[in-house]
DNA sequence: GCCGTTTTCGGCCCGACTGTTTTCAGTCG
């Protein structure tokens, strides 16, 4: 490796991927300082079980709907997997702005060792060991010390493990990880196909995060039942799209593509299709919670079943739904999976009755070629149509953002024309537009101007850098505007290219609560804005919200299941979306505001 | 350090694969 390859290589490293989100709230930093508790001690070699406690911790608290600076000792205990001794670090957090804990661990070891167990394959012993032997305290140095051959030699490094060290550095550099849901799913639904041909092959489809519908994917995993794996594997292994064999055994394998994705299959034999369904959807934590569960009724459970532990008999493992039962649990949907409370709520039978695609009744934000669409009125309806919406509303942009070159007289030819054309297959039509949400909250036009569609949609598209006060305050403007219905993309972050604008968001959903503003769930796949857990939230302040595609071409439309999804983690029902609901219902809702205006 | 539909004390999910190990530790999911 050349010299200055290894500098960028290292400044790529130490940059890392973009936060997604510039959300200040308690909870992130507690939790992002709980997790990293977790990894000092599992480096240091704490014992096992504490590294968990406060993994689980650090997961309840930036989950937890309430902020942890607004609850007292006894509120912080009521958080799931937050007890006495962990409330106090949070108290004592709260008050100092450390964790005195923390901080000493932190003493102990360089940062840059914790950096390294990134590193896929290089976990919390072996990064240790690097730092005990070589002194290797940072990505920078390890590089350094493979270079020199100092790596090899080690005990426990062998050739291939400093080769597999170096792949693996390349790597962290290179992607930084993970992808958009779409970009797994097309993967996931090309090799799916390619291997349900396979003779043998009784069953395939994808699992883990990608069934969970996980805003982004680390790696596509992929489960087949078959009684003669061999086959599969070798089909898997030979695919085109195989850049790389990372692991190839028996029943696993696992490959890379080119575009740098890691895919993994596992082959099970038909009989425990359930139990290894329900292993390999995950999350981890939700099946370590399900785990639990089993072992204190004396039961184990593994993706080959449900067994019972003195004589090891098979109680379960056809049938997701069987597993469950076996363990006093009704099925748990897979985007519910996420060991947010989802096991609990079950026990209770309050799981919600998630919204499904089929439950959504219209698009409330498209685009056209009007402005930066690139399919016509025309189409756009036809598209809407075919999909069986009962309404749909065409919201192309307002007269602020220069580059759409809309004016009053295009906006009111566009109405005219939505006009003609309704009442033809008995799709209602709604004539909208998205307005702008200019860097003092206002919009395009003036209320005799808005008061002219039938709804319509805000957003941000601009001044993204505003302070926290000055953005709160920008986005609860548009929401009091009687006009504005639905905030689009509300944080407006692009995955992985751009961070959400910063806002106080509780006191935005307030604000939307109050007046009566829906939240868009925007389904486009590198927006998924809202994302789950400001979905769960704003669902906590009584918000409403809108799932919406904000189509540009007609097959934008077939995004919305992205969106269905998203909404599906935060825990929704069709009750808590406009445009699930009857369009009466839907218009009294957008009534009730201009009427309180 | 948290937790309980047999427990307020004594446990803490489970298996595949790799690499280097002469019987298994480390890592991953």
């Amino acid at each position: 490796m050349q010299p200055q390859a290894t500098t960028g290589l290292v400044r790529r490293l130490r940059e890392g991927t973009p936060r997604l989100s510039a959300m200040a709230r308690a909870n992130d930093a507690v939790a992002e300082l709980f997790q990293e508790y977790a990894d000092l001690i599992a480096i240091t070699g704490g014992e096992a079980f504490r590294a968990r406690v406060y993994e689980k911790a650090a997961r309840a608290v930036a989950g937890y709907p309430a902020d942890v600076s607004t609850l007292d000792r006894k509120g912080l205990e009521g958080i799931p997997n937050v007890g006495g001794s962990t409330a106090a670090k949070i108290a004592e957090y709260l008050g100092t702005g450390r964790i005195e804990a923390v901080e000493k661990l932190r003493g102990r070891i360089p940062a840059g060792v914790r950096e390294l167990t990134r590193i896929p394959g290089l976990g919390p012993k072996r990064a240790v060991q690097l730092y005990e032997q070589l002194g290797v305290g940072s990505l920078a140095d390890l590089v350094t010390a493979i270079e020199d051959g100092r790596v090899a030699g080690l005990r426990g490094f062998g050739a291939r493990a400093v080769t597999n060290l170096q792949r693996g550095i390349e790597l962290l550099a290179a992607s930084g990880g993970r992808v958009l849901i779409s970009e797994a799913a097309e993967v996931a639904a090309e090799i799916v196909g390619l291997l349900a041909a396979v003779p043998g092959c009784m069953r395939v489809e994808p699992a883990g995060s990608l069934r969970r519908m996980r805003e982004t994917i680390g790696d596509v995993d992929i489960l087949a039942a078959s009684d003669d794996p061999e086959p599969l594997m070798e089909t898997f292994a030979g695919l085109p799209l195989v850049a790389d064999v990372i692991v190839r055994g028996p029943t696993k394998t696992s490959i890379r593509t080119a575009a740098g994705l890691q895919v993994d299959l596992r082959v099970v034999p038909p009989a425990a299709w359930g139990a290894a369904l329900q292993y390999f959807t995950g999350s981890q934590a939700h099946n370590i919670r399900v785990r639990e569960r089993a072992v204190r009724a004396g039961l184990t459970l593994s993706e080959y079943g449900l067994f019972r532990a003195d004589d090891g008999e098979l109680i379960a493992s056809g049938t997701e739904e069987e597993v469950y039962r076996r363990l006093d649990l009704p099925w748990i949907p897979p985007v519910l999976r996420e060991d947010r409370g989802e096991v609990r709520a079950a026990l209770r039978g309050e799981l919600p009755e998630l919204i499904r695609v089929e439950d959504i009744l219209g698009d409330l934000h498209t685009h056209t070629d009007l402005t930066d669409g690139v399919s016509s009125l025309e189409e756009m309806l036809a598209a809407a149509r075919e999909r069986g919406y009962r309404y749909y509303a065409v919201t192309d942009h307002a007269k602020d953002l220069p580059m759409q070159r809309m004016t009053d007289a295009k906006m009111l030819a566009q109405r005219d024309r939505l006009r003609e054309l309704a009442g033809d297959g008995g799709m209602v039509l709604l004539h909208g537009t998205e307005l702008n949400i200019g860097p003092d909250g206002g919009v395009d036009w003036d209320a005799g101007f808005l008061a002219g569609f039938d709804l319509c949609v805000a957003s941000v598209h601009s001044h993204f850098g505003q302070d926290q006060a000055t953005m709160t305050r920008r986005l609860i403007r548009a929401c009091e505007n009687p006009y504005v219905t639905v905030i689009g993309h509300p944080t407006t972050r692009l995955i992985n290219r751009r961070p959400a604008i910063d806002a106080d968001w509780d006191a935005v959903f307030q604000a939307a609560a109050q007046t009566g503003t829906a939240m868009e769930i925007n389904a486009f796949p590198d927006r998924l804005d809202l994302g789950d857990e400001l979905i769960m939230r704003a669902k906590a302040r009584g918000v409403r919200f809108a799932i919406d595609t904000d189509a540009h071409s007609t097959v934008h439309l077939g995004l919305l299941r992205y969106g269905v999804g998203t909404a599906g983690r935060g825990w929704l029902t069709a009750r808590d979306v406009i445009n699930a609901w009857p369009l009466e219902e839907l218009r009294a809702f957008i009534d009730a505001k201009r009427r309180a205006g």
